[in-house]
RNA sequence: GCCCGAGUAGCUCAGUUGGUCAGAGCAGCCGCCUUGUAAGCGGCAGGUCGUCGGUUCGAAUCCGACCUCGGGCUCCA
């Protein structure tokens, strides 16, 4: 019998009888990863575990333990979810169906307009498990164009995957969904179920089962809102029940720290109707909060070498028309107001006004690098299905920065520009960052090729000095140059996008910037923009996710609250409010009209940092005892110096 | 903007098929209690049931439009 010598992850290599299947593979290797296979990459291409393999392939067996494999585990599992649909549907047709972060999910459309209710995705994930439960294999086939448009004859979307396949135009989107290469490939299970599919899938449906259909969503045909609205259901699937159980508790976890409704339960701000959709008004606790984060942002800038500058939140139309933002962001502009025969438009950048300043006078190269810097208060037509509690709202704050220099600047200037960032970033609490460097894009652009090299090299080199880990989206930058967005992951570790750095090569050209250099000629500055914390509003709402509400001391609005355990002790209370408040700290007294399990139990429920009991034995000794946030044992008998001290310390390391 | 869902007191929510269904807890106010560590007791007040129309003898409940919110899509700080 002819061998076959096939090389495994480790460089291993192993000898099988020819036509041997990756399943063979598995079985061969071991009886535990014959049992956990779900696929195979051979040659670096995924493939079926029933894929015979040829003398001389690399191949790995993908298991449901990897990334790989829960993307098979979750695409078979759409799959099943597409069979169900159409077999409890007559005339129900169905569009793409692919895995996604944390799950799946499939477009469908339902005969009449019909769309799913919450009692459909029971009967629905009722009848996927029974299809689980019959084991059904799952066959690829592959076949020309034509026979494929005959099979999927009654599904319009399908047939029009076939179609852009068959003429070469893949989409991102589409390009699981049937392979090219002169002809159509898809799966078959079941007595009569067929779906277009690349593949790979699991050998059988048995492979699948920790799964959960979550909700119904509206999403557009290919994702263009001119196409039409189909049906989509999201589910969650994980190779174990413990992984689906966890990956449950923390969706609910998440849902605990939802800003809004700590927003509303901690008194920070409100969305009151009347002032219409993404506008909030800021109580005194969130003021408080973002009081303290701006003055710290004007204070790190003030020692960053920044100048500060203010500016009007309206201007003529003749300012947008000349920073080019009416023809290219009229849509996300609140729109115009008539006046003296003017038209003004509220801002939704700072932009052009900082580049006003700059105007303002003739710059020299000694000037430069100039740093102007304003928490700029900007107005964007936010599509009301799009607004989002403080994370996206139609009035909000940036921590703005525009950055004027020379080209020979940039690469320093950049390095130390992200460098400040992060210090910025890691004060407030955050150490995990993530981010993506967008270059060029293919199609129109301006600026010439060394400056974009220029730019862009510079951002790359800021990172890599930086260790941080990044992405690169290649030609995602705007046609004005390259940028750098930067994400912080949160303390369960979710994304979100704070920092952008973005080069501009644009507006200094639109508004003919210049300074004289040293050979006394007229040069054209770079132009930097930079969000740092994005914007107040919304970093607040982040902050607040990110600590469950529990902000660290420096950040919370009540730092303190003291409790006389009877009203005889208030004057000691007020004694010890009077030396905490003396040393610059948030304090109240809670006087003692309610039974002190009660006042302490709302202290705990606010999250207030330290609830500071007094009683005979503090007045008598000067002490006090303090209920630190997040600890159930009152630590007694403390003196109030040692608890002064340990205010300090812990304010002065913003913990 | 589009699809689906929701809107009852300041907050969280009950209100079966249209007919004493306008309720509860917390918060608020007034008393009493004088408190050593996560809800002391009693009372009072508070809602045109998102808005406007319609169906009906009768609408929180059914229908329509609009507003707002939520989950998605699109877009984005």
């Amino acid at each position: 019998m002819t061998e076959i010598k096939v090389t495994l992850p480790d460089e291993s290599t192993r000898a099988l009888p020819e036509g041997s299947t990756g399943t063979d593979l598995a079985a061969d290797v071991s009886r535990s990863l014959a049992k956990s296979a779900l696929a195979l990459k051979v040659n670096g291409e995924p493939r079926d575990l029933n894929e015979t393999l040829s003398d001389g392939d690399s191949v790995s067996v993908i298991t449901p333990d990897t990334e790989d494999g829960l993307y098979v585990l979750r695409h078979s599992t759409a799959h099943v979810l597409a069979q169900a649909v159409l077999s409890i549907w007559d005339g129900a047709t169905y569009a793409i169906g692919p895995p996604i972060k944390d799950g799946f999910y499939y477009d469908f459309e339902l005969p009449d307009g019909a769309t799913f209710t919450e009692d459909d995705l029971q009967n629905i994930e009722k009848r996927m498990r029974e299809i689980i439960k019959e084991d059904q294999i799952f066959e690829r086939y592959e076949i020309p164009s034509e026979e494929a448009l005959e099979i999927f004859e009654n599904h319009r979307f399908k047939k029009e995957i076939i179609e852009k396949v068959s003429s070469g135009e893949v989409d991102a989107e589409m390009s699981n969904e049937a392979s090219a290469e002169g002809s159509i490939s898809y799966y078959k299970n079941g007595q009569e179920f067929v779906d277009l599919c690349t593949g790979p899938h699991v050998p059988s449906t048995g492979k699948l089962g920790h799964f959960a259909l979550q909700k119904v969503a509206g999403a557009y045909w290919r994702g263009d809102e001119k196409q039409p609205m189909l049906q989509r259901i999201y589910g969650t699937a994980w190779a174990t029940k413990k992984e689906l159980e966890d990956y449950l508790e923390r969706l609910v976890e998440a849902e605990k720290r939802d800003h809004r409704r700590l927003a509303t339960e901690l008194d920070l701000v409100s969305w009151p109707e009347d002032l219409g959709p993404g506008l909030a008004v800021w109580h005194p606790k969130g003021s408080l909060i973002r009081k303290v984060i701006e003055d710290y942002s004007r204070t790190r800038h003030e020692h960053g070498g920044y100048n500060f500058v203010f500016s009007p939140h309206i201007a003529k139309s003749v300012l947008w028309e000349t920073s080019g933002h009416l023809d290219f962001y009229a849509e996300g502009m609140y729109p115009p107001m008539e006046m003296d025969g003017a038209t003004y438009y509220p801002k939704p950048m700072n932009c052009p006004f900082h580049v006003m300043v700059y105007r303002s006078s003739q710059r020299s190269y000694r000037d430069l690098p100039t740093r102007y810097f304003e928490l700029g208060t900007v107005y964007r037509y936010e599509l009301s299905g799009a607004v989002h509690g403080l994370l996206r709202s139609r009035g909000f704050t940036q921590d703005d920065s525009h950055i004027f220099c020379t080209r020979e600047q940039v690469p320093e200037e950049l390095s130390s520009l992200l460098a400040f960032c992060l210090s910025v970033l890691r004060d407030f609490g955050f150490t995990d960052f993530q981010a993506k460097l967008s270059t060029r894009p293919q199609e129109k652009s301006v600026g010439d090729d060394d400056l974009w090299d220029i730019a862009t090299e510079g951002l790359r080199e800021a990172l890599e000095k930086e260790g941080l880990p990044y992405i690169v989206d290649e030609g995602g930058g705007a046609f004005y140059g390259p940028k750098i967005d930067m994400d912080v992951n949160d303390a369960i570790g979710r994304p979100w996008q704070l920092t952008t750095i973005q080069l501009d090569f644009n507006l200094p050209e639109r508004f003919g910037l210049e300074y004289i250099g040293t050979d006394g000629a007229r040069h054209q500055p770079v132009m930097i923009h930079r969000a740092l914390l994005g914007s107040v509003e919304r970093f607040v709402g982040v902050l607040i996710e990110h600590y469950a509400g529990a902000f660290p001391t420096w950040l919370s609005p009540e730092q303190v609250r003291i409790l006389p355990v009877a009203a005889e002790h208030q004057s000691y209370a007020e004694k010890v409010l009077e030396e905490i408040e003396s040393k610059g700290y948030r304090a109240t007294i809670d006087i003692a009209d309610e039974p002190l399990g009660k006042r302490v139990r709302e202290g705990k429920v606010e999250k207030i940092p330290h609830l500071l009991v007094v009683g005979d034995e503090d007045q008598k000794n000067e002490t006090v005892a303090d209920n630190t946030r997040g600890s159930n044992e009152p630590e007694r008998d403390l003196s109030l110096k040692d608890f002064l001290f340990r205010l300090d310390k812990e304010v002065g390391n913003r913990v």
